[in-house]
RNA sequence: GUCCCUAUCGUCUAGAGGCCUAGGACACCGGGUUUUCAUCCCGGCAACCGGGGUUCGAAUCCCCGUGGGGAUGCCA
């Protein structure tokens, strides 16, 4: 049973709204991922729209990264995408239609000579009836009476007392201040805009002040219901004028995001919380231009171990790395659905239908997430332990060819059998899907020794026995090279030496593979063959001596603390 | 400075006033299985930022602090 496709009668119309810059930030996938999510689980539709209109970084080549990159996460979206910076017509038609309407005004400061002058969007003064205003009652303003105050139509300078009582620069539009009183340090009135304000609007008169030391308002805020953090409001007093033309005519991010909003008609805006500030505006930019606003949904960032937003110095941010690296797109889609949303019921592996059944705003958590690399390798070595074992050579095989792995395609070129058995002992242990870097030894080649490992198992006595399995071994016809045989006689060679069973286990497996860990000793040795086996037996490298760094650490460890 | 958002184990989270002796997952530590490792199973460690209220009762509601983040652009 699926929740109504609908808010109010509307279908559901989100948007993933990224500016093609050349990859795609973790950030930005999980805003798609849960735009996608909503819009599935409730039958909407998920739109794309390419936010280019800074031409000095979108480029094609990133607008096709960006489509790739989605693709690869299996982000279908519904209706064909659209481009901002084929809008551009439309947008600065809104923004002459706003001047045409005295929504807005030409010039903002004195600009220089010859430059022409930005076209600013007012916050409306007049919001009786506004269901997105409301009072909250008289304040009071302390205000630095040694500084200059000034009023007219763009709205209300001067300074107000900050630490120290030293001044600190302070402007807003009008909007927020109706019924504002201006007093001096006496208490004396100096100024009551309401009889003002047909000056100050309709003759753009200006009024200064001096020795002003408080004034008064009724405040008002503009406020929204924000699916995942409640009722978010802004008092109008904090807010300036927003420039939505820039002096050469091109117009500003709010301006053609809230115009592309309405031509895409969108119902639901699901953005990062770093828009919280942008909204209460464009709300107003909505109203202005006869629409009514989205509901929005803020989601909280991800953020690095110290709390900043998550970033390049954090490790793997982009889409592309995460591919590179080996990581599995449902995995990853998986685990970012989880960075500030739980289904409730204790599920963390979901499919894809099963994360949009389960998805609703308000279950998003307010506050930001931090970015787990650990878990999501082990969502990522779930994802790959359920493939079957095909699945898992086919995957493999596809991610070294993508990342042009040249050993690894040598190793299935070459011994396509051997690959494949391979593969199939390393499913179990693989997290990343370039772990399979690390099977060289199951190949005829050079391997490397990890030098840790060469100390610890090969000692002389070990060393003297692995020379006697060497023998032993040689002895074997290639066809009698068997798991069960090897396994013998090893177990053999231990009980005539008066050796614990399985002791020889681990010098045998450094001296062939080089590591101290991986699967079944003897099927290992029974892969790489008679052959193989023997040769690494015999050119067993001398154990390297303790490096500086390891040596430090020991002395660290011996040293008794406290 | 001002404004906005935010606060449960190290991390992701459950938690809608009594089901909370605060649950799960990752990480970590022990034990079992595996003659290693991994997987799997069992167990352990570990949190309600502080202070005030409201209430018979607060992790949960309110206020004030504090910490973190964001905004304060003719960036997006």
């Amino acid at each position: 049973m699926k929740i109504s496709g609908t808010i109010c009668g509307r279908p559901v119309r989100v948007r993933f709204a990224p500016s093609p810059t050349g990859q795609v930030h973790v950030g930005n996938i999980r805003t798609a991922i849960f735009n996608w999510l909503y819009a599935r689980g409730t039958e909407g539709k998920f739109l794309v729209r390419v936010e280019d209109t800074d031409r000095e970084r979108s480029t094609s080549e990133a607008v096709e990264k960006l489509f790739e990159c989605m693709s690869w996460l299996g982000l279908d979206y519904d209706e064909e995408p659209i481009f901002q910076s084929g809008r551009l017509s439309d947008h600065v038609f809104a923004a002459e239609r706003l001047l045409r309407e005295g929504k807005a005004y030409k010039g903002f400061h004195e600009q220089a000579q010859g430059v022409g002058e930005p076209t600013v969007f007012k916050i409306p003064w007049e919001t009786d009836g506004n269901p997105s205003v409301r009072t909250r009652g008289e304040v009071a303003i302390d205000v630095s009476p040694e500084e200059k105050l000034t009023i007219d139509f763009r709205g209300l300078t001067c300074s107000v007392p900050g630490k120290n009582e030293k001044p600190m620069p302070f402007s807003a539009s009008l909007a927020g201040f109706h019924g504002l009183r201006l007093f001096s340090a006496d208490g004396r009135m100096l100024f009551d805009m309401e009889s003002a304000l047909d000056g100050i609007f309709h003759e753009c008169k200006s009024h200064e002040f001096f020795k002003v030391s408080r004034m008064t308002f009724e405040r008002r805020e503009v406020f929204f219901d924000d699916m995942v953090k409640g009722t978010l409001s802004k008092p109008l007093d904090t807010m300036k004028d927003l420039v939505v033309l820039r002096s050469d005519g091109s117009p500003v991010f709010h301006l053609a995001n809230v115009c592309d909003d309405i031509a895409q008609q969108i119902t639901c805006v699901i953005r990062g919380d770093d828009h919280i500030e942008n909204t209460y505006r464009h709300i107003f930019l909505f109203q202005a231009l006869s629409s009514d606003a989205p509901s929005y949904a803020h989601l909280p960032m991800i953020v690095n171990d110290s709390g900043k937003p998550y970033s390049k110095r954090d490790g793997n941010v982009f889409a592309g790395e995460f591919r590179e690296q080996g990581f599995l797109p449902d995995a990853l889609f998986n685990f970012l659905a989880l960075l500030g949303w739980s289904p409730g019921d204790g599920r963390e592996k979901m499919t894809k239908p099963e994360m949009a059944a389960a998805f609703s705003l308000p279950r998003v958590l307010g506050s930001p997430a931090k970015f787990d690399i650990a878990k999501l390798a082990k969502l990522n070595g779930q994802y790959i332990a359920e493939m079957t074992t095909q699945h898992f050579i086919d995957t493999i095989a596809g991610f070294a060819k993508e990342t042009a792995r040249e050993r690894v395609l040598q190793w299935m070129l070459n011994h396509p059998a051997k690959f494949a058995k391979a593969a199939t002992l390393m499913q179990i242990r693989t997290r990343i899907l370039s772990d399979c870097d690390e099977w060289g030894f199951f190949f005829p080649g050079t391997i490397t020794y990890d030098p840790k490992a060469l100390r610890k198992n090969l000692r002389e006595d070990s060393r003297d026995a692995i020379e006697a399995l060497r023998v032993i071994f040689a002895e074997f016809a290639a066809d009698e090279f068997s798991a069960e045989r090897l396994e013998a006689a090893t177990r053999g060679l231990e009980g005539s030496r008066g050796l614990k069973e399985g002791l020889l286990n681990r010098p045998l497996r450094v001296a062939v593979t080089g590591r101290d860990s991986g699967p079944d000793l003897m099927l290992v040795l029974e892969m790489i063959g008679k052959h193989e086996v023997l040769d690494r037996l015999a050119a067993l490298p001398p154990a390297p001596p303790l490096e500086e760094e390891e040596i430090s650490a020991q002395k660290q460890w011996s040293t008794p603390s406290g």
